[in-house]
DNA sequence: CACACCTACTCACTTTGTTGAATAGGACAG
DNA sequence: CTGTCCTATTCAACAAAGTGAGTAGGTGTG
């Protein structure tokens, strides 16, 4: 159930709708895990189940009714015993690799998505420049890694941004290449 | 069929049996995506089925006969036309980035993970410098991205490597700010 | 000469992820 | 005052991915 270690881990820094946590495990948003609102709902539905974390309804006057889900004490000692045991092997799964991979069979193709990819990974930069200066608030890296009472976040947050960074260092350099390819013509 | 057309695409480089792959996508190897033996023997099926790779039975003495397969040209129009589709957004699945996004809960438990991250990613960053060894053979990196017929393995290693190099950093940092933490005892 | 590992693959099952639609009131822009 | 977006969720069906166990002969190690 590694959905279920993300949603527990995302709860930990305060309850949340389903709805909030679509919002944060959207693709263009989620520092350590992308995930679909169906998928979530599903998610809590189960963990409420297993009563790893309880919902209450919130009435709301003007807009719709929320469930609010927080941890549960036996949440927690999940998320502990998770810590404790050994993680698998990372998965990436990009197109875009597969995309460069088979590149020599139309590099102009892939080049169009080298470009979009750019795009995105310095939209989601942004997004998490964002976040760290909420994160942050005024205080200073150094001080706030010392002091601050949780890290996990900060310390997702500075792996997407390294990820991102040489993301479009990567690109960057795929496209000079394709360019410099293209430049000395029929090679 | 993401998982698909990874597969195309790495038969592009030529003729695979379905344990052939396996090996190039197991998680200590594979530069560009990651798959189990037996997703992959499931998905060649599937290919086959769908007429993008063709198999043919190679009769071995002294060990077991085995199905090496091919790209049909339908398969690679199929790639072609994956060339030419947006890609959806990458996905990473880490386990290690939900234990820190959690790691407040217990930090020396993490602590142990992270080392032991760290070990898999020098493996992994070993693994990759022998294939760019054989890449290369005594090519430079120059002259080969500009003459070499086949760049996209080459260019997926990059990302490879670099993601690997960024996640000995992470860890690395990660592992400094928890010391710092417990140095400063009590807070 | 026993044991473990390597090649090569298959079957069965469970868990995740994806897609599309439905519902429904309020806010906001032109 | 119309249309679109935002909040907030549910249901259903399906496709893809992941897990675990099993088979079987050959090779190499101590």
């Amino acid at each position: 159930m590694s959905l279920g270690h993300a949603v527990l881990a995302a709860l930990l820094s305060g309850e949340a709708s389903g709805y909030d946590l679509a919002k944060s495990f959207q693709a263009s948003v989620a520092n350590f895990w992308v995930a679909t609102p169906q998928q979530l709902y599903r998610e809590v539905d189960r963990l409420e189940a297993a009563a790893l974390i309880s919902g209450r309804l919130v009435e709301q006057r003007g807009r719709p009714n929320k469930r609010v889900f927080t941890l549960t004490s036996a949440g927690r000692a999940h998320l502990v015993d998770f810590l404790g045991t050994p993680s698998r092997p990372t998965s990436i799964k990009d197109d875009l690799l597969v995309k460069v991979q088979a590149l020599d069979l139309a590099p102009e193709s892939v080049e169009h998505d080298l470009r979009a990819h750019l795009a995105r990974s310095e939209a989601k930069l942004e997004q998490y420049a964002a976040l760290r200066r909420w994160l942050l608030r005024d205080q200073d890296e150094q001080d706030y890694l010392l002091t601050a009472e949780e890290i996990g976040p900060y310390l997702t947050l500075l792996r997407g941004w390294s990820f991102e960074r040489e993301n479009i260092a990567w690109v960057t350099r795929c496209l000079a290449v394709l360019q410099a390819r293209a430049d000395q013509l029929p090679g």
